[in-house]
DNA sequence: ACACGAGCTGCAACCGATTGCAAACTCGAT
DNA sequence: ATCGAGTTTGCAATCGGTTGCAGCTCGTGT
């Protein structure tokens, strides 16, 4: 069994009060007595219990932490950005993967919101109202969604599209087509609205062909369509969608970038692997996760304790970076036409 | 702030003892208090306080991962399906990234032994004499490793091995690469273990071209060593090595696999997106985390609590399935030579 | 010699649960 | 009416810490 307070206290030859100041309070104690405890500790091995300190101060020195998919590279290297930052911080992460299962979110959400200080919450389904209901039980933070007045950080995607589309554009592209991820998402809203924007101010057309699962499987699904549209670029929701339009696009025997030039969105590690290697929008993912955190720390320091009260939270942006690989070259010349 | 047991005490007209019994052991209370208890519960939301009852019963409900890298996508499958098991039982996970570096293993997987029951522990790089005293604290199952007479769950990769060669074999390849990963990595040693035992029993030559990093990056360094052994087939430590080696060959212009055939092991999801697909030895990822929460679970209900004291634990065995896909083929012809 | 304040330390209450034990109540039998 | 058995419920102790408050010990000034 492991040492307790009094343990040490009674090795030390003081109180557990004692024990308790020379770790927390350690000026409050003298430097001889301080220094007894600390052998005690150091001998023992002691290292206090969170749990029964939480059941004082009200923190727990816990957060959660809520993603869609573990398996998804994007969502793994958040949770690597979140866990790290947490440790550095002395908090432990509880972590929990709906599963792509909006329905069964509403329910993991709130029950973690029982043990935790707070959540980083991304990509939630859960409608604002839901948000706001849980933001009672424990202080939340959004990943890649703004919501309901709740602190978040976001990806600032209309640049990031903006960029692309540029890219395109200045390789002669004037047709471009766009394949969505699941309709509901927020970040498919954001980047289309940021193509559509993108597009316009840069005088060429873009050809949106659908929402599709934000997988492999959904970039090989969308790959017909794409090519259909006749477009000669085409932006995918994210680097997997992509990957499985390359997949798809190979077997059918169009060359990329020859043909049709791709890019995708986030920059996973995949993304350098594939053939062609991809062309992407680089998105900061454990950096995300750094700022969630901070930003749920700095919420729980707050005076009011959550925060949620406070009807301005702080709302993070974050920039993407365009990354050309050899997925994106030259329009084909034969497709070139004006762009009305 | 949250309802405590003692709010719906209040509302149900009962005493927090029996609000308590209400919900632990139902059948203890009266049909109708139990429905008024119910009613108030659900008026408030209540939820009990997991980290108090922990004080009490000394199971916090709560275990350890720790892993060595969650953007590897296979410790990203394995978390998974730690993490989907872990639910089901109704209970959280803190999941901790060593970020590959194990000095800091040791101490992070000692403070997390004081907050949780049990600790999943993923290729430890810890040495035995640590994990035992790391397993007074906490339970420990080891993954992908055993060790020092705990339980754990393990591949066997010897079989997987010998599927690889036999595969191998078959398509005529007498001279087998083979691309170890880290050196102290357990995993290393007995893959490489087992191809030897394969490749003497069914007389292909084994030639190890050393160590490497487990990544992309280290398979990328490998390939050209293995093409100066004019081996005709390589194994690869796992997928992400496979895919490196794929690229360097590639721009190489060797081709995949008409002039040498390669292998992985793992079937993370990047294998079959790959160019040409990975054939490759899958190993059942999540099952393996599941399985470890089952054995942590078992161990924790054992009569003796923790379990470490009995020297026999269960060790349970997963065996990995061959995948042919696209980049292993027939040996090439020129090559081939009698095996001694 | 005495008062006073500063610096430490310990007592005891408390956080939110669980649980052994005993009290209270119910009901049927004597 | 009394008793005993069985069921339900509450009291109070407990887990491992934290913290307000009071008390103790000194050193210093007068």
């Amino acid at each position: 069994m492991a040492a307790t307070i009094r343990d040490v206290a009674r090795l030390a030859g003081v109180s557990p009060s004692t024990v308790s100041r020379a770790l927390s309070l350690p000026e409050m104690v003298n430097p001889a007595t301080r220094a007894r405890v600390a052998a005690a500790v150091e001998q023992l091995g002691y290292a206090p219990n969170r749990a029964a300190r939480g059941l004082i101060t009200g923190r727990t020195g816990t957060i959660g932490l809520v993603v869609p998919d573990l398996a998804n590279p994007f969502f793994a290297s958040l949770t690597k950005g979140v866990q790290a930052r947490a440790r550095h911080h002395d908090v432990a992460v509880f972590v929990a993967d709906t599963d792509e299962d909006p329905s069964a979110e509403a329910g993991l959400v709130r029950a973690l919101a029982k043990q935790v200080d707070g959540i980083v919450l991304c990509s939630p389904r859960v409608d604002d109202d839901e948000l706001v209901a849980i933001a009672q039980d424990a202080a939340v933070v959004l990943v890649n969604r703004s919501a309901a007045g709740l602190p978040g950080v976001a990806y600032d995607n209309e640049d990031g599209m903006r960029q692309a589309v540029a890219h395109l554009v200045a390789l002669g592209h004037r047709k471009i087509a766009w394949v969505g991820g699941p309709a509901t998402s927020w970040s498919t809203q954001h980047r289309g609205l940021g193509l559509r924007n993108a597009a316009d101010s840069l005088r060429a057309r873009l050809v949106p062909v659908g929402n599709f699962a934000p997988t492999y499987e959904g970039g090989v699904a969308a790959a017909d369509q794409v090519v259909a549209t006749g477009a000669t670029a085409v932006v995918a929701y994210n680097d997997l969608v992509a990957i499985g339009l390359l997949a798809r696009l190979h077997s059918r025997g169009i060359s990329v970038p020859a043909d049709l030039s791709v890019v995708g969105v986030d920059d996973i590690a995949m993304a350098g692997m594939a053939r062609p290697a991809l062309t992407t929008i680089r998105l900061p993912k454990q950096e995300a996760g750094r700022i969630a955190v901070e930003l749920l720390l700095t919420v729980l320091d707050a005076p009011d304790g959550l925060g949620y009260t406070r009807p301005v939270a702080h709302q993070d942006e974050l920039k993407g970076e365009l990354i050309v690989r050899d997925s994106t070259g030259p329009a084909p010349r034969t497709d070139r036409r004006p762009s009305h």
